[in-house]
DNA sequence: GCTGTTGTTGAGTGACCGCTCAAATATACC
DNA sequence: GGTATATTTGAGCGGTCACTCAACAACAGC
């Protein structure tokens, strides 16, 4: 041991966020990434490896962020479909115009649709953190049904589908340059959509 | 009038429409551009005048393609609210993993979240693109309801953003390293959501 | 055939890209 | 204080970026 890192390693990660969420994987240049971390590039490149892999540990930085945002709403609710229709509106109000959020529109479905045939490695990790999203709504999905909240005959696998890509229209509709109304009015009615699923 | 162009005009954007709409504006470099179109770069500066004059039109073709698409389609239909369903379950059919098309993703919608808060001009013309749609949506649904087939206290503006962000969560769930199945099922439980507005 | 005009060509522009590394610097241990 | 080790620094690397332009080529009108 001998010199200390002046830089916390998670607070870089989540300055990174911030950049890479806004901009996108191809608009943010080392240059404005040295800036937003406050890190000359050999420090980076000590860190991170690569731009690649600064990227790479966002994007899980930013998904585990938001996976324990959703467990810990849900944690809020006796009942999970609810909890699930309140998130949906609660995205809405958080996707706002307006709103302080580096980019109205999901991160990870941003990373999808930009890298997709242009970086094979990202590509991968983004659909193995969708996945896993999937996996968690189908789960949370499946509970709700043996606590008698869902009609016996849904199948949860495919709702939860069903939800994940409501999630994914609801926030790249708010990215659009449109009114905080029409964002939060879909939210209500994507929320509303689950109530032919309940029982 | 002198030298005749080697080049059809509008045969060399679909063929940029082609590269956009795979590898999206910023990995799209005026090299590849050179090799898609067949064109040396001041072929291509003289008659596009920069990137982002070919990348807008190429975008606005591939708006114009998707807009005269789902007109031809409509016109197929007796009633709209069957062919806009019939409509969903032929995207989620065209955007099954493997298909031929340069990205299963909606090419607005790529372009929507990657250069929003990074290149003004493009974005300013994704969202215009993205309100005439809207918009369009709203008219057939307006037409829909004034010949019955939607109950009277649907609002047609809003179900209009809720079927826009139905297909852009759509064809983005359709961008995920995901089966055909999962596509096909989701297409139809989109096209299955519009049931509860009929009459 | 000549001339004027327009289109094509591709080497070359400066700027910026992601990235490297030798030197300087700061700390832990003795 | 001296030394070893870890970290930071920033000038600068080769490469690629979007783009330009002078020279050349092809066609219309005469």
């Amino acid at each position: 041991m001998a010199r200390v890192a002046r830089y916390d390693r998670q607070a870089a990660l989540e300055k990174a966020v911030v950049l890479f969420w806004e901009k996108g994987y191809h608009a943010s240049s080392i240059k404005q990434i040295e800036h937003a971390l406050d890190m000359r590039p050999g420090s980076i490149y000590a860190a991170f490896g690569s731009k690649d892999g600064l990227f790479s540990e966002a994007l899980n930085t930013y998904a585990e962020k938001g996976s324990q945002h959703l467990v810990g709403h849900l944690a809020d609710y006796e009942f999970i479909i609810p909890g699930l229709q309140q998130y949906l509106r609660d995205i809405a109000s958080a996707c706002v115009p307006g709103c302080p959020a580096p980019s109205r529109a999901c991160m990870i479905v941003k990373t999808l649709l930009e890298v997709s045939n242009v970086n094979e490695p990202i590509a991968r990790q983004v659909n193995a953190l969708l996945a896993s999203i999937e996996h968690g709504l189908a789960e949370a999905l499946e509970q709700a049904k043996a606590h008698g909240e869902l009609k016996p005959e849904v199948d949860c696998a495919r709702l939860a589908r069903l939800l994940q890509a409501q999630i994914m229209g609801l926030r790249s509709f708010a990215q659009r340059d449109t009114s905080a109304r029409s964002v939060l009015q879909l939210g209500d009615d994507m929320a509303g959509l689950l109530d032919q699923y309940r029982t």
